[in-house]
DNA sequence: TCCTTTTTTGAATGTTCGTTCAAGATACTC
DNA sequence: GAGTATCTTGAACGAACATTCAAAAAAGGA
């Protein structure tokens, strides 16, 4: 018996910045065998293949980001303020040049949607999940009464989701903070009225 | 002496789709072959390579783009008519599966920015000349009352792109008609008020 | 009609890629 | 502490890739 050396979430996070950075089909086995430490084989034998580290690496962004969701909506006793939280680090990322400014959902959507179903499935279901989630912290932001009862929960996390989708890839071509703060204000504003 | 034969807008556009529907990296000289009937040859002859094309066909998108845009806002007499006929457009686009849902820009951007520089300022070159178009509607939409003086028109212009860039990027897991057009009308009323 | 010039063609090239595999290393079991 | 099962290593593999090139074709000028 032997067990495995390396700490899978470590690596799993190590390639989760490679494909963040370069994108699925740019980066290649040798660039994620140095960020993840491992060799070629070892990765073969612990995610079958390359794509397989990227489900896996999915998964693990996944579950990063329901924690990092959940760290978010227990700061405050008000939802909203716990909305405009979550919105202010999204805008902080995007201005933070070392990190990748991108969301690995939405990157690897775009690069891999036409051509691998099931991984466009995944995301698509993650998506989902953080959408199914939003729409659960309006609902409860309107029986906290900052958020008029008539309007819909869903559609509210929708339109918030959109805005976020919207904001990372404005960041991309113009990563001023003045006017991406701006934006994100506004986005708040009219979710909030 | 001998001309080509080939139909250089024809064929950008054919490189266009293919880029759209596969991204730069994934779309082999097979594949643009295929799509622009052109041997390998041809390509480099006339493009220097692939990254040439891609430039080439940026361009040619660039001017398809402006070309459209000009039609929608020539087409009423009220400018805020015409900004809501261009949104629902792009919904119409999204829609559409045959069509590739994403514009070549942001798919681009997504894929080849941090790698390539040149490709990288293209891009937002392109970007920033289709923001400040939509500054010169609203403004002239202030002027014909339909939106308040005191609104910032550089603003509106930023936050309608943002807005159109989260669209496009919701629609790859969501292209339901119904729940697209609530989202842009949505859209449409918070950049009006 | 013939010559020149440019384009078109598609096979060949060298490179890089994802992947495999056999040998060596390591930790657990008895 | 020996045996064994599993992991690690990195060189080797074939496939696919972007790119090149020399020969063939074709169009214009004389």
């Amino acid at each position: 018996m032997r067990n495995a050396e390396f700490d899978k979430e470590k690596v799993l996070r190590s390639a989760m910045n490679a494909f963040m950075n370069k994108g699925f089909a740019n980066t290649s086995m040798q660039d994620l065998k140095k960020a993840t430490g491992l060799h070629p084989g070892s990765i073969y034998c612990a995610f079958e293949n390359k794509r397989g580290l990227l489900l896996a690496a999915l998964e693990q962004y996944r579950l990063d980001r329901q924690a990092e969701f959940e760290r978010f909506f227990s700061a405050s006793q008000r939802t909203t303020d716990n909305l405009k939280l979550y919105l202010d680090n999204v805008v902080t990322e995007c201005i933070s040049c070392d990190n990748t400014q991108a969301c690995l959902l939405t990157k690897t959507l775009n690069e891999a949607a036409e051509q691998d179903i099931e991984i466009q499935q995944v995301i698509s279901d993650n998506l989902s999940m953080l959408q199914q989630a939003f729409a659960e912290k309006f609902e409860q932001a309107k029986k906290e009464g900052d958020i008029s009862a008539q309007k819909d929960s869903e559609h509210l996390a929708r339109y918030f989701l959109m805005g976020m989708y919207g904001l990372r890839t404005f960041a991309q071509t113009h990563p001023e903070p003045r006017v991406l703060k701006q934006l994100a204000e506004q986005l708040y504003q009219d979710v909030l009225r």
